[in-house]
DNA sequence: TGTACATCAGTGAACGCGCGTTCACTGATGTAC
DNA sequence: TGTACATCAGTGAACGCGCGTTCACTGATGTAC
């Protein structure tokens, strides 16, 4: 039986780490495709980047690893794209829209990827993995990121909140629940999602008097 | 030994429903413990029912049919805990709070069934299933409460809403994202789950002028 | 009444499958001498 | 310069496991006659 459709042609010597990346690069796309979790085998991975099983432990301690550092490029992907969308703008109120306008783009874009980011049910059994705190680390970054930004619209005068980390707190919960829902319930008749968004920011953050 | 098709189907002998409930009884359980909707296998159900794996076979179709009557079972509950906090209110804002409250302590206190209603990943391969469309109705359902909740209030004069549909999707966003994140990041340092759920409230669906 | 029998609620063994992981290996490539 | 050899980037076979599902069966129980 041939498992792997054509043999694989060699990296060059000291290009190793080459096939790393093709793998985190096949286990990203397999992710995107089924949209599983669970479907990300280390078998699985392997078939998707033309290898065999064995090779992946040359690059990942098991199969665990390589979920993780597809967690990581999500990471990256999220905290790239909220900076994107903010830099250079220098109204508080713009700039805030404009960071949230990036969070929920990445996770209506990529909903796979925000979903292993976020949507990661605990095991009870095991302590904490460092990836998953990581995960925390991303919410804590971005959260931060988003109370700063209601902070600077108190501080400008355009937004009356009095308690602007309570205030994020609402306001990541309903961008988060709301590309959830968007991603899980597609057929449901939703608003436009920028106007959900507006709506959002403008309600929980920029309170009038 | 021909086998033939009988014309009218009999009645189970009596005992027979009484192992059905049990097997979700085992099932529903396994799912509280674990947390993990892929730790219910066929087999790890049986084990916890104190049964071999193929007696399940008289009372479900196949594994995902156990997973589907988990869901049923949720989303009766989830029903139940909104109409039983709604009950005899008259007053349409406290109704309103009353309700949402009911959401969001199922949600909470139940965190892996609500997940399992609403968190499912949508696997692209197979078609809808009877039940992820009870999932779209139990939203629907559930998501009618609350725009309902939210004219009413309008109509008393208690909020200033122009678009109670999109203003009840955005609470219903809020209050979706707010308990997965509080049951996914239970380190993160959330202010009162009833301050949070009042704040959605108030500026979301409540506005004044 | 006794008894034969259908029905019921399961059991126990077995199957083929994909999985994660291990182990020994292989063939190409660069390097020391 | 040629050649022996270490290193590298993988391969291929095998393992034990838990899984979903099937099959033939069993022992208790209610019922017809």
């Amino acid at each position: 039986v041939i498992e792997v459709e054509s043999v694989r042609e060699r990296n060059p010597r000291g290009q190793g780490a080459r096939l790393r990346d093709e793998i985190v690069e096949a286990a990203t796309a397999l992710l995107d495709e089924t949209g599983r979790e669970d479907s990300l085998t280390l078998r699985a991975v392997a078939r998707r980047a033309n290898i065999t099983a064995p090779s992946i432990y040359a690059h990942f301690a098991d199969r665990e690893a390589i979920l993780d550092a597809v967690i990581e490029q999500a990471f990256l992907g999220l905290i790239a794209s909220v900076e994107s969308h903010t830099a250079g703008i220098a109204d508080p109120v713009e700039s805030l829209h404009a960071g949230c306008q990036g969070y929920v783009d990445f996770a209506t874009a990529q909903p796979r990827h925000y979903r292993v980011l976020f949507n990661r049910q605990p095991d009870p059994d095991e302590p904490r993995t460092p990836v998953e705190q990581l995960s925390d680390l991303t919410g804590e970054r971005a959260f931060g990121l988003l109370v700063d930004g209601i902070a600077a619209c108190v501080e400008a005068g355009r937004s009356g909140s009095v308690d602007p980390f309570a205030d994020a707190a609402v306001l990541w919960s309903a961008m988060h629940g709301f590309a959830m829902l968007y991603d899980g319930l597609p057929h449901f008749p939703w608003p436009k999602p920028d106007y959900m968004l507006a709506t959002m920011i403008d309600r929980i953050a920029l309170i009038h008097d």
